[in-house]
DNA sequence: GGTGCCATTGATAATCAATATCATTAAGAT
DNA sequence: ATCTTAATGATATTGATTATCAATGGCACC
């Protein structure tokens, strides 16, 4: 039998009861949330922990791509357990859940538009804000 | 002659050298540069400024949409003086050069996306980096 | 030109997210 | 069970940005 190799861990890392809560936080929630909130999270489901090992375990799920980090223009960065492959986020403004998409016109209009002005290797950040359905009714 | 109203300053605001400085500073350079950066440009100009000065008057023409903010992943924000209206930037990785992309197709792709997916008012965030011909060619 | 109000400035302290340090703990291979 | 070494927590530190506050200087008005 071949080894496992889908998601294989950082070399040299080792599955904790700590990092796999983190995970699971992140994997019940829909939305972006702080390193706060997922220590919170995290210790209301019964795994209290040190905040720097909050930010260990995102930096190390970050590296290995298991997780998309917005940077927000003000305040802290938001983390969220997302699918593999490029991507970007539709996030409602109220309450912050997000939608992935893909979009494939979108990235071929960047490539373009990048070597249209003798730009190569183009890489993009984008991120969409809106009001969701839900908010738009009651907020 | 009517008054010009064009580049009203802020309500209450007072035109000042240092705030004028900094403007030049913007205005002379191509590229992004951070608050220290125009600290020191200002102070090469022959005018030095406390950098509590630089950030205030970067918020101050922030607030009055005169210049364009980037929040790169890591480290400080970056300032550019830029044309009004809804655009986006295409940035050299290398040597910072950017150039300002307005694109009408782009903004119906998000407003159409964002519809699409119940999501209403968008706004976006979107940035490129590529290589510039310029550096792609010594760099 | 002089006067007064109040925004601006500089020096400094404070804030806040994120990272570094380091002794201790605990995975996981042997 | 033992050993190697990554992970953890408590704490200090960094680095960007903002707040504080007394002193200064625009600028509108006389």
């Amino acid at each position: 039998m071949a080894p496992e190799a889908e998601r294989l861990p950082l070399a040299g890392s080792r599955a904790t009861r700590r990092r796999s809560a983190i995970i699971d936080a992140l994997t019940n929630a829909s939305t972006f949330h702080s390193a706060r909130d997922l220590q919170k999270l995290a210790s209301d489901a019964g795994h209290p922990m040190a905040l720097s090992t909050v930010y260990r375990a995102l930096q190390a799920l970050s590296a290995a791509n298991e997780v998309d980090v917005l940077h927000p223009s003000c305040g802290e960065a938001l983390y969220r357990r997302c699918t593999l492959g490029h991507h970007h986020h539709l996030v409602c403004r109220q309450c912050g859940q997000a939608t992935e998409i893909a979009d494939e016109a979108l990235e071929k209009w960047v490539e373009r538009t990048a070597n249209q002005h003798g730009f190569t290797e183009p890489h993009h950040t984008l991120e969409i804000f809106g009001t969701c359905q839900e908010c738009a009714k009651f907020g």
